[in-house]
DNA sequence: TCAAAAGTGTTGAATGTACACCCATGG
DNA sequence: CCATGGGTGTACATTCAACACTTTTGA
C-alpha cells in the first residue's frame, strides 16, 4: 500500500455520534441534575439529560453547549469538562451510537424555555432519580416520589457524573464552580455538604478553605442585612487554563488543583 | 413505548471513530510507552500510539485490543481503562475523525511482530518522547537522542495517559498493574519511583504498601537465589468488578481504590 | 564473617478534629 | 442585651518522615 489519498477513511467506520450534558447544580441544600423530557421517539416521555447528535463540522465542546442551549435556553456559566465516552453497542434501540458525555458544574440558574427535542427542562434532584447503591440492598425508596428512569444509559452516565464531581471536591477547586460570582466561605461549605452527603464543621472548613492556595480570592466585601456577623465575600481564584494545543476539544481553563486535599470524612450516615 | 422508527439519524451527523492505545510499562527502572512506525500515509514512517478505526458492529473495547494486537501481536495482560476522547476537528489531515484513547498498564511483555499498518512496534522510554514540561523553559535535551515527534495529537494523548497514571497511583492499587503474576514489595516500589520519577523510603514504601488493605495478597511464597535477605511475594489484590449495566464499555474490573492514599512527596527535582 | 537486601521500632514534626471562645451584626 | 452566624485559639489524636536497628540470605 503506497500512498493513501488524503480523504477519510471507508465509510463503513463512521459512527452517529452525539454528546450528553450532566448538568449539576446545588439549590435547597441537594445536589440537584437538570433533565429533559424527551420530546421525539427513542425514550419519548421519559427523561433524559439534555443532548443530541454532533453536527458535521462541530466540536464536542460547542456541540455541548449547543444542546444544552437549545434544550433549555441558557448558556450558563460554570465548568465544563468531558467525561467519558459510552458505545456505541447496546445503549441505543436504533443502533450504535457513541456518546460523549460532558459534566458541567454551575451554580443555580432558571430553565428559560423547552426546546425543540425536550418537552420540558427541569432540576431534580440527583437522589430522586438515581437509586441509592448502598450495600443496603434495596432501592432506599425515596418519600413517595415515583422513582423516574432515565432514556438510554442515562442512569450510569449520571452515576458516574455524581460520582466524579465528589471526588473532584477533594482535590481540585471544582466547588467553586457551583458558587455565584462572588460567595461566602458558608456558600461554599453548603455545596460540599450536599454534594457529599455530610456535615462539615463550619470553623474547620473556614480555616481549611480560606488557608488552601489557589481557591479563593478576597473582594474586601463582605454581606450585610443577614442576622449574625457578616461573611467575608470572595470570588472563585483564577482558573488555570491549560495551554491548548492542536486538539478539537478541551484546553480551557481546569480548576486548579488544591494541596493539601479537603479530604471527605470516612463515610457515616448523614443522620 | 409506541412505535420506534428503527434507523440511525441523519448519516450527516457520523464520524469515523479511531481508538488509540497508551500502552504503558516499567522497564529498566523507567517507564515505557509501546509505539509503532506508521507505515502508512497520513504520517508515514512517524511514531505514533497504537491505534485504528473501530470497525462497524465492534465495541470500543474490543477494537482497542484488537488494533494492539495487530500491531504488536500480543493480547496482553494489564489494566485496561478509558483515557477520554479527542477530537473530531483539527487532529487529523483526512479531515474530522473522533479518536476515544485508552490507557494499558501492564507488566513488561515482548513485542512478536510489526503488524498490518505498522511497519515496527517498540517502547520507548517516555521521557525521551516528551518534552519535560518543566517550568524550565528549555526542553530539557535528552542525552543525545533525536526527540521523536508523534503523529497527530498523540504526544497530547500520552501527556494525558502520563498524567492519569501518575496520579491514580496516589490512590488507587494501579501500580500492581504495571507488576507481573507475583512481585515482592520492592518491585512495586520500583514502580512508583519510575513513575513518579522520585526516590521513595523502602522501609516506610514497605509498611504502607503491606498495610494498605486492598493492594496485597500474601502468597506464602519468597524470592529466592538473589543476594541479601528474601523478599515476600505477593499477589495483586483481587481487582473489584464494576457491576455492569447496559453500555458498551467499561464495567470490566477497576483497580480497588486504596485509601490511606499513598502519596506523592512534594515535587522535588530527581537529584 | 561480611555485604546486601528485607523488614520492624521509634521519635519528632505536621496535620486533622473537636470544641471553647471571641467578634460583629440585627432585632 | 440577646440571638445568630462568622471567625480564631488550642489541645488531643493520628499520621508522616527519617533513620537506627534487627533479620535472613549468599559469598
Amino acid at each position: 500500500m503506497s500512498r493513501v489519498p488524503p480523504t477519510v477513511p471507508p465509510a463503513a467506520a463512521s459512527l452517529p455520534v452525539t454528546v450528553d450534558v450532566v448538568a449539576l447544580t446545588v439549590r435547597d441544600d441537594a445536589l440537584q441534575v437538570l433533565l429533559v423530557e424527551r420530546a421525539v421517539e427513542p425514550f419519548r416521555g421519559a427523561l433524559a439529560l439534555p443532548g443530541g447528535f454532533v453536527l458535521p463540522g462541530e466540536g464536542l465542546v460547542d456541540a455541548a453547549t449547543r444542546e444544552l442551549a437549545e434544550e433549555t435556553g441558557v448558556t450558563p456559566p460554570g465548568h465544563l469538562e468531558q467525561l467519558r465516552t459510552y458505545g456505541p453497542l447496546d445503549r441505543d434501540p436504533r443502533g450504535p451510537v457513541l456518546s460523549v458525555a460532558y459534566l458541567l458544574a454551575a451554580p443555580h440558574f432558571g430553565v428559560v424555555e423547552a426546546g425543540s427535542d425536550a418537552a420540558a427542562a427541569a432540576w431534580r434532584p440527583v437522589a430522586e432519580v438515581l437509586p441509592r447503591k448502598s450495600a443496603d440492598g434495596g432501592v432506599g425508596s425515596g418519600q413517595g416520589a415515583a422513582r423516574a428512569v432515565l432514556a438510554f444509559d442515562h442512569a450510569r452516565i449520571l452515576a458516574d457524573g455524581v460520582e466524579r464531581t465528589r471526588s473532584k471536591l477533594e482535590y481540585s477547586a471544582l466547588g467553586t464552580a457551583f458558587c455565584a460570582d462572588e460567595f461566602t466561605v458558608t456558600d461554599l461549605r453548603r455545596v460540599y455538604e450536599a454534594v457529599w452527603g455530610v456535615r462539615l464543621d463550619p470553623r474547620n472548613f473556614s480555616r481549611k478553605a480560606t488557608g488552601t492556595p489557589g481557591l479563593l480570592e478576597e473582594t474586601g466585601r463582605t454581606t450585610a442585612g443577614g442576622t449574625g456577623r457578616p461573611a467575608a465575600l470572595y470570588r472563585a481564584a483564577r482558573p488555570v487554563v491549560r495551554p491548548a494545543g492542536a486538539l478539537g476539544d478541551g484546553g480551557g481553563p481546569v480548576p486548579a488543583l488544591i494541596d493539601p486535599p479537603l479530604l471527605r470524612p470516612a463515610a457515616r450516615p448523614p443522620e
